[in-house]
Formats: structure tokens, sequence, C-alpha cells
RNA sequence: GGUCCCGUAGCUCAGCUGGAUAGAGCAGCUGACUUCUAAUCAGCAGGCCACAGGUUCGAAUCCUGUCGGGAUCACCA
């Protein structure tokens, strides 16, 4: 039993001793008390009023005097506007000190003997990896560490998508326009190398629609949608929203074209000319087919280039330090789920409609109707979720499935989950979408086909470089070996990023300023790190000297009860976090006892304590601390460095 | 239009299972390195917690509505 339930159980009996009342342990309203009272933990006492005929001040007051004489943990308590603050013996906080200072694995908790698979990363094969995929990427990594630290057997999966039109595009263009260029040949990086024909593509295309918009078919297309009076004043509000928000920061609003035909032409025919006009749109759409139906040359071409992405997201993922147990290929799991919903059909939670098409009816859950196989007899998106489902959870056994997918496709997850249940899965009920929202940027959206994106090797780049200029700067590791020093140069840019990305809570959208993702001071990793770094260099100190302190410690600083409460309170946060899958509580607790820990260190001294038994004591307590933050960064997936 | 998410300091974010005077960081201004690493610490300044109702002893937190921002609602993935 922990110090909070034993309060709370010791005030249930003082109300029915006292008061004669039977309240539940979960009426216990218990918080920290704020640092502004002496105290470790508060009970309120307001909900006991009424129950006690009494006013809270004196409940509070008979409460604490019971609650000192009967629950020796608590030493004593003080009543501020019926507000009991009690505060904890030090003999208790000692003794839990002794318990764990030298447990490097405090916070995990004991295996449960479940197993949870985690998608995450799922790119597509056509264009590298982008800032929108750290986030996916940090975010899954993290998921899987607080995962295994609450006890689950962890599968880390991610689905390629390594098919379809886009990769086509790829390929066709560098088809046309590469003369045989290779990553080798041009000195790119493999993935940026595919990337470049993916950008290439639209840039042509681009081109092509352009030409056409200015011919008579198009002129013409133009002019009969325009006709419409709906159509027009569409176009004209699109306009007037573009030229607002162009003014709004502070870009030329000339140069935007802001058009009404330009708004019919990107935003409502662009689709049809790729399908039906374009010479581009017809030849990636030819490859698709030949794709399709298994043309020798395709393919190769097609696995040359996905191979050529898979070179550099593997480079880029061990970068980020992330890996999988298995990756599945759309290309061999689309046309899988055929068999489920044969199944739906046979059960009856599926219908047909006269064409041969396969829906489910999800009105009552208020979701609307949802096509599951085309007339043709062809898989949707749905189709091939149902069943990679379906395989993963023969392949593995998992009873839970977390998919982390940003958050425009919660209709899709929450359509998917309910069809699972519906069909009855032994699995359904341990699904959960790990949604999280878009990254912005200072500029705006990001389009990978405007290159208004932040690549992710780039980024990385970008926050070791400034890691490695500060760590100059400060010549603290200078006399290192060169390959040391370069680790923990990567440590702490990759510390800047991940922290900087994952103090945010998954499902808020955040805004992704590139000035202040490589900043190292204040809330950030590097702060928590050097607080670590801190706790290391006074532990390298305290092992040259002759003797270990000893001896006991009476009474405890207000700031070494903070630390210790914050330190008891880990394990249960870690359970939390990964229950709901929110790693940003961990980031701020790691974020909140460095900051304690600065403070500490500042305000007092460790080796050159008072007495023998202080030293002892702020050793273990810094021992204690320095694992909880390494164990507590590495849910993030950051490394702590020894030195820095 | 339906559904879902978001709205807290100039900016980026915590706090949200209801509790005391709403917290950090950045940016701005002051100060602290002969001392265990100053990637640190201390201080100043900065708030109708979008708005309006309701529930409650008590609301940033729960409920309803309004406004603002975003996502989504394909025989695309």
């Amino acid at each position: 039993m922990n110090i909070g339930e034993i309060i709370q159980q010791g005030v249930v009996e003082g109300v029915k001793r006292l008061y004669g009342a039977v309240v539940s342990i979960d009426q216990v309203a218990i918080s920290t008390t704020r640092k502004e009272f002496e105290g470790d933990y508060t009970v309120v006492t307001f909900p006991f009023a009424r129950l006690a005929g009494k006013k809270p001040d004196e409940i509070a007051q008979e409460l604490g005097e019971y609650l000192q004489r009967e629950v020796h943990e608590i030493a004593r308590f003080n009543v501020v506007k019926g507000f009991l603050n009690l505060v904890v013996s030090d003999h208790f906080w000692v003794r839990f000190l002794e318990s764990m200072y030298q447990n490097p694995q405090y916070g995990q908790h004991p295996a449960k003997g479940e197993k949870v698979m985690v998608e995450y990363s799922s790119p597509n094969t056509n264009k590298p990896l982008h800032l929108g995929h750290i986030r996916n990427i940090l975010l899954g990594w993290s998921s899987v560490q607080l995962l295994q630290a609450a006890g689950y057997e962890v599968v880390k999966v991610q689905i390629v998508n390594d098919r379809g039109i886009a990769i086509c595009k790829s390929m066709l263009a560098w088809q046309l326009f590469a003369n045989g260029e290779t990553p080798e040949k041009a000195g790119i990086k493999s993935d940026h190398l595919v990337g470049k024909y993916y950008v290439l593509f639209e840039k042509r295309f681009q081109e092509e629609y352009k030409n056409w918009q200015q011919s008579e078919a198009g002129v013409q297309v133009y002019a009969q949608w325009q006709q419409n009076e709906k159509n027009l004043q569409k176009a004209n509000k699109w306009v007037e929203d573009e030229q607002k928000k162009a003014a709004e920061k502070g870009n030329d609003v000339a140069v935007l074209e802001l058009t009404p035909d330009r708004y019919f032409f990107k935003e409502v025919y662009k689709n049809t000319y790729f399908n039906e006009y374009s010479s581009l749109g017809k030849a990636a759409k030819e490859m698709l087919l030949r794709w399709e139906a298994g043309d020798p040359d395709t393919l190769a071409l097609w696995r040359q280039m996905n191979n050529w992405v898979y070179q550099g997201f593997d480079a880029t993922y061990a970068k980020l330090g992330v890996t999988f147990d298995k990756i599945y290929y759309e290309s061999n799991t689309y046309l899988l789920g055929k068999d489920t919903v044969d199944k739906g059909l046979a059960q009856g939670v599926f219908y047909q409609k006269e064409d041969g098409s396969a829906w489910i009816d999800l009105t009552d859950a208020k979701l609307d109707h949802k096509l599951l196989l085309r007339s043709d007899g062809t898989s949707v998106y749905m189709t091939q979720d149902l069943g990679t489902a379906q395989m993963r959870y023969q392949d593995f056994g998992a009873k839970r499935m977390v998919y982390v997918v940003g958050d425009e496709q919660n209709y899709h997850f929450q359509v998917l989950f309910e069809i699972l249940k519906r069909l009855g899965e032994p699995y359904a009920d341990g699904l959960f979408h790990l949604s999280y929202g878009m990254v912005d940027l200072p500029t705006g959206k990001m389009k990978s086909r405007e290159g208004t994106v932040v690549d992710a090797d780039d980024l990385i780049e970008e926050v070791i470089r400034e890691a490695r200029v500060n760590s100059e700067e400060r010549a603290n590791i200078s006399d290192l070996e060169k390959a040391e020093q370069e680790q923990i140069i990567w440590s702490i840019g990759l510390a800047a990023l991940k922290f900087f990305i994952l103090k945010v809570q998954p499902k808020k959208r955040m805004l992704f300023d590139p000035k202040e993702s490589v900043d190292m001071q204040g809330q950030t990793g590097p702060y928590v790190q050097n607080a670590f770094v801190r706790i290391r260099s006074v532990m390298r100190k305290a092992a040259q000297e002759p003797q270990a302190a000893s001896g006991n410690y009476e009474t405890l600083e207000s700031i070494e009860r903070e630390l210790l409460g914050q330190v008891y309170a880990f394990p249960s946060l870690v359970a939390t976090a990964a229950e709901e899958l929110d790693p940003s509580t961990i980031a701020n607790f790691c974020y909140d006892l460095a900051k304690n820990y600065h403070r500490f260190y500042h305000d007092y001294s460790i080796l050159n304590a008072e007495t023998e038994g202080a030293k002892a004591f702020r050793l273990r307590l810094s021992e204690a601390i320095g694992h909880t933050l390494q164990f507590g960064m590495a849910l993030l997936g950051i490394e702590m460095p020894e030195k820095m």
C-alpha cells in the first residue's frame, strides 16, 4: 500500500471513529501539499462537513489529531482553511530512499504476461521521412517503452505503403528524366533521390497542367464551371479567405495569383485533369496497372526504388534510435480482408447491395454506412485494415493493438474498431488509436508537393550542429576522445529534438518552431540531461573518497522531501502514462524533477554537507534521482550522457 | 450541414478523475561562477483560463449554448 492509500484509509477510519459516518476510500480527496504550506500531502475536509455536522476547520483539526496518533507514518499536521496538511515522518522517507536508491530499474513494473502490438511510422515509399513522421516515430517508440515499463510484452510493427499511384509517380519521373541516376552516382541519400523524382513529377505535372489551362479545352472547362452561380461564389470566397490569410502572414498578395480560376484549377479540377487529360497522369496510371498485372520490368524498377527508400529510412531510424520487430508491406496485404468481409456477411453484420458491394450500417453508433468491398469485388482501405488486424492477431496473438496514426484518421479508426467489435474479434476491446495532431510550422501547413516540408534528416542534422556549437563553446568535454565527444553531442542534439516534440500532449496540434526546437536551455531535453550530468559528476567525486559517508540524517529539508515525494510518485505515473499512452506526462515529470534537483544542487552542498549523515543521505538521494531521470528519459527514447 | 478535437501570459506549452493566491520555459529587464559542471540558480514584469449560462460549499477543470481555429464525412490510401 502506498502512502496516499495509507492516508486515505486512515481518513476513512477516522471519519468513522470520530463521526460515525461511512465514506468510501475514493471519496477521500488527497493531493500533494502546495509549496507555500508545510506538509507532504493534503486532505480536503469540505466533503465531510455535512456528514460530521461540523465546520471543515474543526474536522481537519480532529482528523489531524487522529491521524497523527493512529498512523505512524504521519509525524505532524497543520490546518489551513479546511485543508489538512500532513507531514510524513522523516523515517518513512529515509526508509523509502534506502529501499530504492540502488535500483536502476526503479519505475519498471512486473511482467503482466500480456502482449501489446504497437504500429508506428508507417510511411509511404515515394519520398523521405519528414517532420510529421518524426512526431509519429517518437510517439510510437515512447509508447513502446512505456508499455514495456508497465509490464507488457511489446511487438513493434510498421506497415509500409509501398504501392499505389504515389510510388508510380516517382518511378515514372525517374524513368523519364533521371538518365539512370543512382544514389551513388548523384551522391545523395537514397530515399532523397526517390523523393527528388517525386517532386520532379509534380513539377512537370504542374507545368503541363498550366499549359493546358490556357489551351482551348482548359478555358472552356472553366467557362462552363463558372456559369454556375454557386461555383463562382465559392471561388470568390476562397479568393477572399486566401487574401486574408496571406495578408496576416505578411505575404505579398500580388504574387500569389489569387483569382477564381486558380481556385477552380487547384481545388476543384486537379484530380479530374490528372485522371482524364494529363499525359503524365495517364502514364502513371498505366504504370500502376502494369504493376498490378505483374509486369517484370515495372516490378524490377519498383523494387529498386523501394530498396533505395528502405536504405534511407533505415539510416534515419538508426539515427533516431528506433527499431521494428516486423514490417508489413501493403503490396502483400492489400488484398487481405475479403475473408473477413465474407465472414461478416455470413454473420449478418454486413449487408450487400444489388451491385454486389458490401457495406456495414453503423448509423446506430452515429457512424453512417461504410463500404467494405467495391462492386467489382476489390478491396478498399478499410478492407485491408480489417485483414491486417486479423493477420497480425494470427502472427502474434496480441489482444491489444495500438495504432499510432495522425488525427485526420480518427473517423477511420472509430469505424474500424466498431466493425471489429461487431465481428466479435477477441482483440476488439484492446484496440487503441494513438491519435496525434498535425505539426504546424510558423510559415503554415506542411505540404510535400509544394516543398514546404521539414525533412527528417535535415532536421536531425540541424539539431546536432547546434549541439556541437554549444558543446564547443563550453569545452566541458573537449578532453575526451573524438568518438566519445561525438556520441555525447548526438545524445544532446537528439534530446533537444525528442523532448521538444514529446513534451506536448499527443492529441494537441503543435507548432514546430525550428529555432525553439534547437534550444538547449530552459524546459528542454539537455536541461534534464544536465541535472543527470551533475549527479554523475558528484558520484564520481564521491567514489574517489577513501571511505563512504554514513550516519543518520535527522531532519529533512523541505526541498529534499519534495524531491523524495516526486521520486515516490514515479512508478504510478509510469503506469498511468502507459495506460493513456501519453509520453508528455513523463517528459513534464522529468523536467520538474530536474528543475527541483538543480535548485537543490544550487542551494545545498552534497559532498560538503554539514554532517556525515546529511552527506550520505544526499548522495543516496542524488543517486535515486539519477536513476529516475535516466529511466524516465529512456521512456522518451532519450539517452543520458555522463558528461556534457 | 453532421461528427470529433482544440482555445490558458507577447510566443510555445503544463495544470483538466472539481479544491487553497492559475504554473513553467522562451522573449524583455536585474543579479549570482576562486565552490559538487553557469546547458545552472535567484529576482522583476507579464492572465476577464475565448464568451455566456448552469451544477456545486468550491469550476481553468464537469454540463449546455455561442464564437473562433482545425480535422473528417470517397466504390482514395
